[in-house]
RNA sequence: UCCUCAGUAGCUCAACGGCAGAGCAUUCGGCUGUUAACCGAAGGGUUGUAGGUUCGAAUCCUACCUGAGGAGCCA
């Protein structure tokens, strides 16, 4: 009985008789040789089959099989220098569980195809290489995130799905029936939440899904996303951005060590990685403004940025850059003020160079129960709805604070992707839901 | 929501007012080291939908549908 082993690992098995569970990538074949490339989830290899050495049955139905047909392939393993991935396999053996019909052929060929016929076919094109290593990649920037949190003293405390409210009151709200004559809202962060735990465990941090109902039809957007949010009691602004910027240096550390031949399958520049270390570009609002104006935009103090702002800013450096204090106005009702001066807040985004922007947004929380109280009015948020929020100011009060990290935004930069539909595995957007 | 562009064979595209085409995929044939293999042959079409202009429309016009890119908003 054959060896049942995994692609990835072919380098611990040359040598060996080992079969391959798996599906056919792509098939070359040369008269009496043919060349089955192999695919099994955690790599791909090439076989080779000899007419000569082999039952004519079992040659002639590897001769004829379809692309992504199902098949446990056994033979001998070697290094060879021909075979992209520098591993052959011998074959001795198939099994096929199922030769796709001619008739209806796998859709994805190896050829060009256009980016409305992938995503049509998005359950079937996450198969290929490219869409593979992304999301090998992704899953190694989720075990980072959650490995630095989980090593420094944060607790996990996710938080709820259904809300009854706007947690902002920016954003639009996708808006759920629940029972009776309710009504819910999926979550669009889990921030406030994440306060009231802080409280309670000093350092927490919640990871799930988010939902933005927003009208937007850009590279950058997504109506469901992934977003980790740290939250930290007794913090503040200098903390968090201590603590932001450490934490990214540690998950794009992580990938380049753990994640390289996926990078190079996404031609990654990694030179670009390499330089995201400590300290990261420190800039406030008021110089990035005075920048963006040298620089040719128009923008002018108190407004945010716009699409081309982040890029400008961006491209004059090599790593990441914090940019903090943002106007008040533009900022959400909960940010706390600089005491020196009020008009600006402690607000910190960070962005991801090479253009690709926001990546991360946060700050230090407003912790005085008054300035609360008067900026939910200002707001004209429904205070009764903000009670439970209101008394964690009543209740040992502390300055506080944290931030968010969208996942995927964070998997396209370091991935070097074009666009963040990529960046998981069903991509929800304006018009997109389904497969 | 607004602006721009695009829908032709299963896929990627050409034909831009005058006979509907190529490459890939599929099938058949050839090739014992291929690397998106190559060579030969075959099958494959209501040109997104509806209307209009014209002797004649894939091609020009109008509306709609679908998709892509961008703006605003955001992570």
């Amino acid at each position: 009985m054959a060896n049942r082993i995994r692609i990835e690992d072919a380098a611990k098995h040359a040598g060996e008789s080992v079969e391959i569970a798996g599906w056919l990538y792509n098939l070359r074949k040369s008269g009496k040789i043919v060349f089955p490339i192999v695919r099994d989830g955690s790599g791909v290899i090439q076989c080779v089959a000899m007419k000569n050495n082999l039952p004519e049955e079992v040659f002639e139905s590897l001769k004829h099989l379809t692309q992504e047909s199902s098949l446990i392939i056994r033979g001998s393993l070697r290094a060879e220098s021909r075979a992209a991935g520098g591993f052959e396999l011998d074959v001795e053996g198939v099994n096929i569980l199922q030769r796709v019909s001619e008739a209806d052929p796998y859709p994805i060929t190896p050829k060009d195809h256009g980016i409305e016929f992938l995503m049509e076919h998005r359950h079937l094109w996450l198969r290929s290489q490219r869409q593979h290593a992304i999301l090998r990649v992704r899953h190694e920037i989720v075990r980072a995130v959650r490995d630095y949190f989980d090593n420094n003293g944060f607790t996990l405390v996710d938080t709820p799905i259904f809300t009854p409210a706007a947690c902002e009151g920016t954003t639009t709200l996708f808006e759920v029936n629940y029972f009776d004559d309710n009504k819910a809202y999926l979550s669009q962060s889990g921030q406030l939440y994440s306060e009231a735990t802080a409280m309670a465990f000093g350092k927490v941090y919640c990871f799930g899904p988010t939902f933005r109902a927003e009208k937007s039809k850009t590279r950058r957007h997504l109506t469901e996303f992934w977003m980790v949010e740290p939250e930290m009691a007794y913090a503040d602004l200098e903390e968090i951005k201590r603590v932001a910027e450490e934490f990214i240096v540690h998950v794009v550390g992580r990938v380049l060590d753990k994640k390289r031949e996926e990078l190079k399958v996404l031609e990654r520049d990694t030179s670009k990685l390499e330089m995201v270390q400590s300290p990261f570009v420190r800039m406030s609002y008021d110089d990035a403004v005075k920048n963006l104006q040298a620089n040719g935009s128009t923008i002018e103090w108190g407004s945010d940025f716009g699409g081309g702002d982040e890029t400008i800013l961006t491209k004059q450096f090599d790593r990441p850059m914090l940019v903090d204090r943002f106007p008040s106005a533009i900022k959400a009702f909960y940010m706390a003020p600089d005491p020196d001066r009020p008009e600006v807040a402690l607000g910190v985004d960070v962005l991801a160079p090479e253009g690709y922007g926001e990546i991360i947004g946060g700050g230090q929380r407003l912790h005085d129960p008054e300035l609360l109280l008067k900026r939910i009015a200002e707001h004209n948020l429904p205070k009764e709805a903000f009670d439970w929020y209101i008394d964690l100011r009543k209740y040992g009060t502390v300055p506080h604070g944290g931030f968010g990290m969208g996942i995927e935004r964070c998997v396209a930069w370091i991935c070097g992707l074009e666009h963040i539909r990529e960046t998981i595995a069903f991509p929800r957007m304006l018009y997109t839901l389904r497969p």
